[in-house]
DNA sequence: GAGCACTGC
């Protein structure tokens, strides 16, 4: 696969960056036994058998129904059906293997606990929801194919009949649907898988599922049983969220860790990690594969290319080595190679970030390096900017890492960090709905009746939070107060839209503004992963072969008129454009599918037909003040800039195609803050636009300099 | 003249 947004490879430009020692220190681990809680389970090592489709292909073949009998819930099955059947509520914590979340929704179904409804099971992500309808479907019964009974519904991918009974889903799409139906009336059974991984939308859901089942009763409707399904972490907050529901523990079948912490702390845990892992290449067997938890692309490639070199010196001990890194900008095809099992004496190492964590299971870990970081977003409601920052993991980040050492058999994980250092994090991650953007979760809950401050959250946001996310969502005309509990017309509508409530507002602004096909491919644009490809090496020649589209109005308009060009090759013609032009072939295309969903979604609003401003652009600018007015940047000096909304002081981000200009005024997409605070995705526009457009707005936020 | 972890509708 070529379209990768990196140049991936060589890495020579990643490894200036970073100091070689040749020979690192070896790092000093004491031998501490596993977690204090740590079960020890007896071995048994036939069938495992996985969820994301990468089964075990040395196991002799056994049958599916033999596999499904060989599940530690097997044996647990009528006890558990008791108690769904007896609980309206009920709290499953499954280990690892437990084989819950593929058995669980079937027993329901062959005993018919869910009646005339569906059985509704949620992931957090896609493939997940996808593999494991999946692999249901064929343990189901002959001839089943995923659709039939057993169905997924993900975003641009319904895969359900009237026959399904069991649905898996994203939570996202649960959350979807509970716009169109609070009460989900179409389920009788919802089941809220990895509840412990305390994603935005499972966290709404949980207040959503709990108001739904409390209103079907006192309604006398078809009663909502609730499962909630997570890995064995604070039961408590969960029961008592629930009324003190019943919460039931299922063994997993997973192997003993043993886990080394080191005797001193080592800041540079980066080649730490590269001397443990020499350790243990010198003494482990070389079919014993090595997982090193970094913390993001540049640190992983740097790392990989340290590895390779020093594997080839002819002082190191231990068989040859297979290099792999993973991270999620890779293409997918780059992806699934670390799923390549490695030749005979030869030695798999796989450097991740925490993707490996949760999103991608690789067979055959036995060792696991873990550097306890992980680069982490966060949200500062009183700024609105978002900060990467490199931070210390949870103790529940610790033991999945650690976890991933023992799926085969017996494994061993390396901290980069000393007990002490241990005891001194967080017990948990701080859940996403603490630490994020509220814009769109408040639209939401309005749309389902709720205002965000008197909604019952598992855990409540921080207040600064809320307010924020009122406070726009007035300005952008979707309440008429921020204690308002209904939306306006136009904020009902822009609930309709998957998207962010601001570029909602954009398409909505476009019917009047005569540029709906231009908005929609703009916003469409900004709802993906960049488009562009910027390699290190070939950089000068990517610019210089996408200048044509450079647009004096700035970085929206110029993706706009890649887009347009991009339709207007032919079919055939496509891939290799985007090859020479150094464009994403795979993020413009889902570009391309989300627009297609919002042209239907503006359909759906009745919103007349799909107008074009063609050549002329100021219409387009003005309605992409309409939904970003409090994005604005004024200059005040030599490329500083100042936002209109909070006056923080900005710079243009060196990678916009307006980096060496200095328009008065312009839009931004997005401020990021890492050495700087940088303004991305530009837009130039006027003064005299924004009064004609926003004037009340502009009442409270004047410009220093009123010319244009 | 810099560099972005991970999801999802």
């Amino acid at each position: 696969m070529m379209d990768s947004k990196y140049a991936i490879g060589n890495g020579q430009n990643s490894i200036n960056k970073y100091k070689i020692k040749m020979k690192p220190l070896p790092v000093i681990f004491n031998n501490s036994s596993g977690p204090p809680n740590a079960k020890k389970i007896k071995l048994n090592d036939e069938n495992r058998n996985s969820t994301n489709g990468h089964t075990n292909n040395n196991k002799p073949k056994i049958s599916i129904q033999d596999q499904r009998r060989n599940l530690p819930v097997f044996d647990k099955r009528n006890k558990l059906l008791e108690l769904v059947k007896r609980h309206k509520t009920l709290i499953i914590l499954g280990e690892t293997g437990s084989g819950k979340t593929t058995q669980i929704p079937q027993y329901i179904h062959s005993a018919r606990l869910q009646e005339n409804g569906k059985i509704g099971i949620t992931q957090p992500r896609r493939v997940a929801a996808v593999s494991i309808a999946t692999r249901v479907a064929q343990e189901f019964g002959h001839g089943m194919t995923v659709g039939d009974t057993v169905g997924y519904s993900v975003r641009f991918d319904d895969c359900t009949s009237n026959k399904t009974k069991i649905k898996f889903m994203t939570d996202g799409m649960l959350l979807r649907e509970a716009m169109y139906d609070r009460l989900l009336m179409e389920y009788t059974v919802i089941i809220l898988d990895e509840a412990h991984e305390r994603t935005i939308h499972t966290d709404v859901l949980f207040g959503i599922v709990k108001k739904a089942q409390k209103t079907r009763e006192d309604r006398n409707q078809t009663p909502l049983k609730i499962i909630i399904m997570s890995a064995t972490m604070d039961v408590e907050h969960f029961s008592q969220y629930f009324n003190n529901c019943q919460a039931v523990y299922l063994e997993g079948r997973t192997y003993p860790v043993n886990i080394n912490y080191t005797i001193k702390p080592h800041d540079d845990y980066q080649t730490s990690c590269v001397a443990t892992f020499f350790k243990i290449h010198r003494e482990a067997p070389s079919n014993h594969d090595v997982l090193i938890f970094l913390t993001g692309q540049e640190e992983i490639e740097a790392c990989a290319q340290r590895i390779r070199l020093l594997a080839k010196d002819p002082d190191v001990q231990g068989p040859s080595v297979k290099c792999f890194t993973l991270y999620a900008a890779q293409p997918s095809a780059q992806q699934m190679s670390v799923f390549q099992p490695s030749p005979p004496n030869t030695r798999k190492v796989v450097i991740s970030t925490n993707i490996a964590e949760t999103s991608i299971t690789i067979p055959g870990i036995r060792y696991v390096i873990d550097s306890g970081m992980v680069k982490a977003r966060t949200f500062h409601p009183s700024t609105g900017l978002e900060l990467l920052k490199v931070q210390r993991i949870s103790h529940e980040q610790a033991w999945q890492r650690a976890g991933r050492a023992g799926r085969d058999s017996e494994g061993h994980c390396y901290r980069i960090y000393t007990r002490s250092q241990f005891e001194l994090m967080k017990k948990s991650t701080v859940p996403e709905i603490r630490r994020a953007n509220l814009l769109t979760v408040s639209l939401q809950l309005l749309a389902l009746g709720v205002h965000a401050n008197y909604f019952d959250f598992l855990d409540k946001p921080p207040k600064e939070a809320t307010v924020a996310a009122f406070e726009q969502l007035q300005l952008l005309g979707a309440v008429d107060d921020v204690n308002s509990i209904c939306l306006t017309p136009v904020g009902r509508k822009m609930a309709k839209f998957p998207l962010d409530p601001r570029f909602s507002k954009i398409i909505l602004a476009a019917e009047q503004y005569g540029c709906l096909q231009e908005a929609l491919t703009v916003v469409s644009l900004l709802s993906t992963e960049s488009i562009l490809i910027n390699p290190v090496t070939k950089q000068a020649e990517a610019q210089k072969v996408r200048q044509k589209f450079c647009s004096a109005y700035g970085d929206l308009i110029t993706l706009l008129n890649i887009y347009r060009e991009f339709e207007a090759v032919g079919q055939n013609n496509k891939r290799i454009w985007c090859h020479e032009h150094f464009i994403n072939m795979r993020n413009i295309l889902h570009a391309r599918e989300i627009r297609n969903q919002l042209e239907q979604l503006c359909k759906k609003c009745d919103m007349g037909a799909m107008s074009s401003c063609g050549g002329d652009l100021d219409r387009l600018r003005k309605c992409l003040i309409m939904g970003m007015f409090m994005n604005v940047a004024e200059l005040v000096r030599d490329h500083q800039y100042i936002t209109l909304d909070k006056k923080q002081s900005v710079q243009f981000h060196p990678s916009s195609c307006l980096h060496r200009q200095q328009p008065h005024l312009v839009l931004f997409a997005e401020v990021v803050q890492t050495n700087k605070c940088y303004l991305r995705g530009l837009t130039t526009i006027e003064a005299d636009w924004l009064r004609e457009i926003v004037p009340d707005y502009m009442k409270s936020h004047s410009l220093r300099f009123n010319s244009s």
